[in-house]
DNA sequence: TATACCGGGTTCTGCCATTTCG
DNA sequence: CGAAATGGCAGAACCCGGTATA
């Protein structure tokens, strides 16, 4: 493999006049220190002349594309790659296949992250064991890197891996947690050490500031109720909770109750987002003439809806009050919101069918899995009137 | 025993900008 | 200086079922 590699290298130099005159390139510097030959004698003496920085290394080329690389896309994504002399492609797509990746994938990999190739497989097999630690089987780990090739490869820097895998752990997230953040948000492994800790500091300083009392377990219990906490900028989160606050008029004990509950899902909203969401809802509460204080009790008992964009949640609100329902009972059972529009639309129709009072019944009913919503459906059809 | 309450599962990368490194 | 490393951003809900409880 290596001794391939360097064969490569080699081969790769001596084309690189024609590849020079073949993509475009102006050499930004004089002539005379750029266009030189390199290695063509295979020594790799001091004086040896450097690679044209702006050609590609053709017998890389060659390489990636036999492994079914879309080198299109990777010269889009990293073109440094792929002017390097010496890289690992052969290497890596061996480790990979070694660990159960099919070609495609390795071939997806490489192009969506060209800088895999870069890596030595000694520190790839050290990282791999360090997931590992984390993941039961190779399996689960090339799943991941399919999905997000840049999550693995994008930081060399197996110790500070080692570094948050620690932390994160002494922050007391047990070893499920731990494979449910790696799962979900692959990223936060690969932030510098710091950048997490600044978050959870940040966090940590958030609730002491409100007046908590176990601040680790609140930065712990944020992480594990939003696994993404810790891929988002402090800023951000920081802005969030700040507009929350602001907007609703929160005391420190609602915003921490808000906090610690299911309101640590919104903060990686989008800043804007979240903004625009907050103010949609708010019209929309007060053209059904809600009064303030509904839209806080609304929110502190069911934050999610933040995540629902203006017009989906609109069209959902207008679906259910056409459907028969008051705004009261929205904002008693907020939970019915979580449905789908198209589901609430056709359970409507169902009820309507068979009767339903939700002046007697409440609207809880909506509120259900399918197979349950079936159930009743089912019985109040056969038993009409109750 | 039917419903209400509640929490859990699913899920999130791929690009750009900036800083650091060699 | 170019490449590597790192930080940050936009995007945008839905569904299921265990169990307490009336």
């Amino acid at each position: 493999m290596a001794a391939f590699s360097g064969r490569r290298a080699l081969f790769s130099v001596c084309h690189s006049l024609r590849l020079r005159q073949r993509f475009r390139i102006i050499p930004l510097q004089p002539a005379s220190t750029r266009l030189t030959w390199r290695n063509c004698s295979g020594s790799d003496g001091s004086n040896a002349p450097k690679l044209p920085s702006s050609t590609e290394n053709e017998s890389l080329l060659e390489n990636l594309n036999h492994l079914g690389v879309d080198v299109k896309m990777a010269r889009q994504r990293q073109p440094g790659v792929l002017r390097k002399a010496l890289t690992n492609e052969l290497a890596v797509a061996q480790f990979l296949l070694g660990k159960g990746a099919s070609r495609k994938v390795i071939a997806s990999i490489v192009s969506r992250y060209p800088r895999a190739i870069t890596r030595s497989i000694a520190h790839l097999e050290q990282r791999w064991q360090l997931w590992r630690n984390v993941f039961n089987t190779d399996a689960e780990i090339v799943s991941i890197l399919d999905r997000s090739p840049e999550s693995f490869f994008r930081s060399s820097d197996n110790e500070n891996l080692e570094k948050n895998i620690t932390f994160l752990t002494s922050l007391g997230l047990n070893s499920k947690d731990l494979h449910r953040l790696l799962t979900t948000a692959p990223r936060t492994f690969s932030n510098s050490l710091d950048l997490n800790k600044q978050m959870v500091e940040f966090l940590e300083d958030i609730y002491e500031e409100l007046g908590g009392s176990d601040p680790q377990e609140f930065a712990k219990s944020v992480i594990s109720k939003n696994l993404y906490i810790l891929i988002r900028s402090t800023k951000r989160v920081r802005a969030n909770i700040e507009n929350l606050k602001t907007s609703l008029k929160l005391s420190n004990p609602e915003l921490l109750r808000l906090l610690k509950g299911n309101g640590a899902d919104i903060l990686d909203l989008s800043n804007e987002y979240l903004k625009k969401n907050l103010n949609s809802l708010e019209q929309k509460l007060s053209l059904l003439g809600c009064k303030k204080d509904d839209l806080k009790e609304l929110i502190m008992n069911y934050p999610s809806i933040l995540f629902i964009g203006p017009s989906t949640l609109n069209c959902k609100l207008d679906c259910l009050l056409k459907g028969g329902i008051t705004i009261k009972q929205i904002l008693e059972k907020p939970k019915v919101l979580d449905y789908s529009t198209q589901n609430i639309t056709e359970r409507l129709k169902e009820l309507q069918r068979v009767g339903y009072d939700f002046k007697k019944k409440g609207i809880n009913i909506l509120d259900s899995s399918s197979k349950r919503f079936a159930a009743k459906i089912e019985k109040l059809s056969a038993a009409p009137e109750e």
